[in-house]
DNA sequence: TCTGGGGTCCTAGGACCC
DNA sequence: TCTGGGGTCCTAGGACCC
């Protein structure tokens, strides 16, 4: 047995919308969520047909739809089946109203909201103002839920995070009774250790998994009784992390929750066909590079360093032998769209060798603050600061009146796709809860 | 699984410097 | 123009999560 006593002992509550958007598309029609089959569905034009976002519990019993992403093509036929348009702003709402919720219960420094329908609670220092036990506290916080937005929650509850997100995805995820589930140092060996499925742990999936069957390793039980000096000569940092997931402990970990500051800010793309002609290609690399640094100057941010990512179609992969290509090229910290597209340009130029490509990617890292404007020496100063203007210009009307209402002549034509894309959140419709 | 989108972190190897 | 070793930066690529 290891010694827990240097580990954090605090009570942790990781909290998820059961079923989040479906749920909310019930509970916006005055369904019942938990009793209703129902499918969000996206069909974008890169779709290929349709994209299901969400099953509510009855669509994944009735109608065997298990995971939670699948295509249309796998959707049943049937006149009992709802089958909505997704409405992104509306689950942020919502999502938000949840948070304000939780507020109630933890000081705001002690909620990690970490993804949109997952918050994690560091409840250690308020639990025992509302209740005798934890549980008695989670049901509360469920029922406040509920009560006030519909929306059911699924409460994992652990020492530390990473017990709590384990007992969120292997038990309280599988509990319908009152849909939590708990796990500590002490009883870590009972309830984990037997699992022999190792990609429904979090931070495990099918090439980490292949990985460990290769050294011999399939339980959990395996992985914390291999010696984790071979698991860092054989799967670096990884390996360190894999083996104290195995006994419980929350160490520095690739995902971890509580991480503060964003790195990166990237926006990618499927498009709906191959494209081949290197002017439309380009347009759509200066849409997006663009609503890149949209984001940058909305947070106040500047980025020393831009990505481009290009994959190609399917049949010019094979042609190829590659996939793709990606550069990065270090630019002195911006945020103008003129610099932005220029590096991102300045890539794909000296890549690109006519395939035809299917997929775009952009990302700006190196990430500061906005200090105001570093000038070039080589352009006239004038220009410079009137370039900056325009594009905060352009983004406020853009922010007052609709991204459509101000886009390029060009992206009117061959093969822009900023128009089409303007209302979506994440890829998919917004809805219509701002319009 | 013939192409969803937005993120995070780690590692290997080359370039360059002292 | 024969050469070691340490450090840093940068890029490409891999892996995972929601």
């Amino acid at each position: 047995m290891l010694d827990y006593s240097g580990e954090p002992h605090g009570v942790f509550f990781l909290i998820d919308s059961k079923s989040f958007y479906a749920s909310v598309e019930c509970v916006a029609r005055g369904l019942d969520p938990l009793k209703t089959p129902l499918v969000v569905m996206s069909e974008q034009e890169n779709t290929n047909g349709g994209l299901i976002l969400a099953t509510s519990p009855v669509a994944k019993k009735e109608f065997g739809l298990q995971s939670n992403v699948s295509r249309q093509r796998d959707l049943p036929q049937s006149e009992d089946l709802f089958v909505v348009p997704p409405r992104m702003n509306l689950y942020i709402q919502c999502n938000l109203a949840i948070n304000r919720i939780f507020q109630r219960y933890v000081a705001p420094e002690d909620l990690w909201p970490y993804s949109i329908d997952e918050s994690i609670l560091d409840i250690t220092k308020s639990w025992h103002l509302f209740g005798q036990t934890t549980l008695d506290v989670a049901h509360q916080i469920q029922k406040a839920v509920h009560d006030e937005l519909g929306i059911w929650t699924t409460v994992g509850i652990g020492q530390n995070p990473v017990q709590a997100k384990l007992a969120l995805d292997l038990f309280a995820k599988h509990n319908d009774v009152d849909r939590t589930g708990r796990l500590t140092y002490a009883t870590f060996p009972d309830k984990i250790w037997p699992i022999t499925d190792m990609t429904s742990v979090w931070s495990i999936a099918d090439r980490t998994a292949a990985h460990l069957a290769r050294m011999n390793i399939h339980s959990m039980y395996d992985l914390a009784h291999t010696n984790p000096y071979a698991l860092r000569q054989e799967m670096g940092l990884a390996g360190e992390q894999l083996f104290a997931l195995a006994w419980g402990i929350d160490r520095a970990h690739p995902a971890a929750p509580v991480r503060v500051h964003n790195r990166s800010i990237s926006n990618s793309q499927v498009l709906p066909r191959d494209y081949k002609m290197p002017d439309e290609i380009e347009l759509v690399i200066k849409e997006i590079g663009e609503q890149v640094a949209s984001r940058l100057r909305h947070h106040h941010y500047q980025c020393g360093v831009v990505n481009l990512g290009v994959g190609f179609s399917y049949a010019s992969a094979e042609e190829d032998g590659r996939g793709g290509f990606h550069g990065a090229l270090r630019i002195d910290p911006t945020n103008t769209n003129t610099e932005i597209v220029a590096a991102l340009l300045q890539i794909f130029r000296r890549n690109w060798e006519n395939q035809a490509v299917r997929n775009l990617y952009v990302s700006c890292g190196r990430i500061t603050h906005d200090s105001g404007q570093q000038l070039s020496l080589l352009d006239s100063i004038t220009t410079q600061v009137k370039n900056v203007d325009l594009e905060r210009t352009v983004d406020e009307i853009r922010h007052r009146f609709g991204f459509t209402k101000l886009v390029y002549a060009a992206s009117k034509v061959h093969g822009g796709t900023a128009i089409e894309r303007a209302s979506l959140v994440g890829g998919h419709n917004g809805g219509n809860a701002y319009d």
